[in-house]
DNA sequence: AAGGAATTCAACCGCACTTGT
DNA sequence: AACAAGTGCGGTTGAATTCCT
């Protein structure tokens, strides 16, 4: 047990997933949403087992995975959560949305561990490292940082203590997590360049470009071929403020739903809109760009201004006849009437819970 | 410029737990 | 209750990339 049976096939793919694995992934879980992983594969056409296409979907193709540079806000939490929750990493992932378990594990390994033993704490016991050596500056300048986003999680006797503790934590997550008045699917959170900290962000675009990162050497030309797939890692990040109106927007990885977007757009139109004219093109990036998504908390859903879009399955319906299970998932995810439904995807280990602090939260401590 | 070392991070492995029969 | 199948999670690996000499 433990590991899935379809795991010992010998002929499913293993490693790195390539743009077109990605694309069919993605374009099926859009489409049909996520009930059972170990038929995604097959449904999907796709030669990995179930749980790889779960990790693939939860850590890196999710339309809410938050890409980029983590923020000083975001590593202070960690260290503040971390010093509480230890390697509990999906629980600190619940924390700060947007951001996968996988991901905090690899920041925290990478580059946490290192920079607090440079400033003399030891990494798992938060304490430091000699005892007897007096704080230097980057030791004072850490604890300073370690209460203000995590005094509140510093465990003691004193229940009362703890409990300013709990208030002065959630006021820290209500100043970053609870002001937000648009739901951000694309988890800018309100850190990155681009926008503001109040996370009334709007952009669409320029939230992708800043959750999916590529090489600044792409962006050339005009294109609205959709080809922005890719599965090489990423490790340089592109200064979108210097992007133009001549910059290839569909070239990168970033604009893998703007691209979808503008392709349906594209068809649903009968194709009758011609996007090779260069105005036209920029027309429906500045449609696409002015979408507002915001979220609706009372029914739980995404919503845009922008309706009408649909994701292209893997299968078009007249390919494949579509199980009753499938045909609930499409309508559970999608509405043309009301817009696409991302509360409905399997939240896992990613924030659950955008706008808080939930008392189990606190009880688990 | 070349090549070895170090770093990063996507993906895998396997265990524990949950759910269904 | 027992078993099988599915899911979630943390530890680990290794390829890709960057850094350093």
């Amino acid at each position: 047990m433990g590991r899935h049976s379809c795991c010992l096939k010998p002929k499913l793919r293993k490693g790195l997933w390539s743009p077109e694995e990605d694309e069919k992934l993605f374009n099926y879980i859009t489409t049909f949403g996520v009930g059972c992983w170990s038929s995604v594969p097959k449904q999907a056409g796709l030669e990995r087992c179930g749980k790889s296409c779960r990790l693939r979907w939860i850590n890196y193709l999710r339309p809410d995975v938050k890409r980029g540079m983590f923020s000083q806000e975001e590593e202070d939490l960690i260290i503040s959560l971390h010093e509480v929750l230890g390697n509990r990493w999906a629980q600190i992932a619940t924390k700060l949305p947007g951001r996968t378990d996988n991901e905090i594990k690899n920041f925290w390994n990478s580059c946490l561990k290192k920079k607090l033993k440079q400033q003399g704490i030891d990494p798992n016991t938060h304490q430091p490292l000699n005892k007897t050596e007096e704080p230097n500056e980057n030791k004072l300048r850490t604890k300073s940082n370690a209460t203000k986003h995590g005094q509140a999680l510093a465990i003691n006797n004193n229940s009362s203590s703890f409990e300013t503790g709990l208030t002065n934590y959630e006021a820290h997550l209500d100043e970053h997590f609870l002001k937000k008045q648009v739901f951000d699917p694309f988890g800018s959170f309100g850190f990155q360049v681009g926008s503001d900290e109040m996370g009334s962000n709007s952009n669409l675009l320029l939230q992708y470009h800043q959750n999916f990162r590529s090489p600044p050497e792409t962006h050339q030309g005009l294109n609205f071929e959709y080809g922005g797939f890719t599965s090489m890692p990423h490790l340089t990040y592109c200064d979108y403020s210097n992007l133009t109106e001549q910059t290839d927007i569909s070239e990168n990885s970033s604009s893998r739903i703007s691209n979808l977007f503008l392709n349906e757009t594209k068809e649903s139109s009968g194709n009758s809109c011609n996007l090779n004219n260069q105005d036209d093109q920029l027309q429906m990036m500045n449609m696409v760009e002015n979408t507002v998504f915001s979220w609706n908390p009372t029914e739980t859903k995404l919503e845009s201004t922008f309706h009408g879009f649909q994701f292209n399955g893997v299968k078009s319906e007249d390919e494949v006849k579509l199980s009753s299970w499938q045909e609930e998932q499409k309508h559970r995810h999608y509405n043309a009437h009301e817009g696409f439904n991302f509360s409905s995807f399997p939240l896992t280990s990613l924030s659950e819970d955008p706008c808080g602090v939930s008392l189990d939260f606190f009880e688990q401590i």
